[in-house]
DNA sequence: GATCTCGTTCACGTTACCTCA
DNA sequence: GTTGAGGTAACGTGAACGAGA
């Protein structure tokens, strides 16, 4: 059965106003002061190279290496949101700007928050699909009582040439037709309970997948 | 205590770059 | 070599929240 819990994001990690305004303020395009990898190094000799006079350098493409993705998926498992000292402590055990590291985050709750809605449409068309084709049996169900109510028609005593009372008529297991003798227990009922049950489980809870 | 301003973070939507078929 | 689709890093914006005046 597939949660339809929605919320992700960690109250009380939002904002920690006590860090220094330096940590806070560290600025996306510029470079940390020690302990650049070789990637970001050159990806930021890049940037500078490639400013042009047009307003601002073009944006430049970083792309984590795996072993930055591995860190990141492995914090994001811990906890979806970073207070500014987690983000510090995984930006410089990354190599990367805090500023990345808050993005990536973002970004990836987006991620999450899709794929977490792609599942609940596909699991509600499923059981869309599910609750169709209850609908269609109970219809059909629907249609044998109406067929049943008119269907037989009044039994006529050989006897008296009477109408018999409807105590008096039982259901042919064979055909399943009105027959005259007995009580209203037979297959009919039998069959109608477990649709009865089938729809009321049905209505009381979502259906498993 | 109520209000205002400021700074920060977030979600959300979008853009731009990169890779791959 | 070109192109379109898909993935994703980065950006822009508005809302929410807390702290301080």
């Amino acid at each position: 059965m597939a949660s339809l819990e929605l919320t992700m994001s960690v109250p009380g990690f939002s904002s920690y106003p006590s860090l220094p305004s330096s940590v806070r303020d560290l600025d996306i395009n510029q470079v940390p002061s020690a302990g650049q990898g070789a990637d970001q190094e050159e990806l930021l000799e890049d940037e500078e190279d490639s400013s042009n006079g047009s307003g601002g350098p073009p944006r430049k493409k970083l792309r984590l290496t795996k072993e930055q993705s591995r860190l990141l998926e492995e914090s994001f498992r811990q906890h979806h949101t970073l207070n500014p000292r987690q983000k510090e402590a995984l930006a410089l055990q990354l190599k990367l700007r805090p500023r990345q590291v808050e993005v990536w985050f973002q970004n990836r709750r987006a991620r999450s928050k899709l794929k977490q809605t792609e599942m609940e449409c596909e699991y509600l068309k499923r059981w869309f699909g599910s609750l169709t084709e209850q609908n269609r049996r109970l219809q059909r169900e629907v249609e044998e009582l109406r067929a049943m109510k008119v269907g037989p028609p009044t039994v006529m005593s050989p006897h008296t040439c009477e109408p018999l009372p409807a105590s008096t008529l039982t259901m042919c297991p064979h055909c399943e037709r009105v027959t005259t003798t007995a009580t209203t227990t037979g297959p009919t009922k039998t069959k109608l309970s477990a649709a009865a049950n089938t729809a009321l489980s049905s209505k009381a809870g979502t259906p498993a997948l």
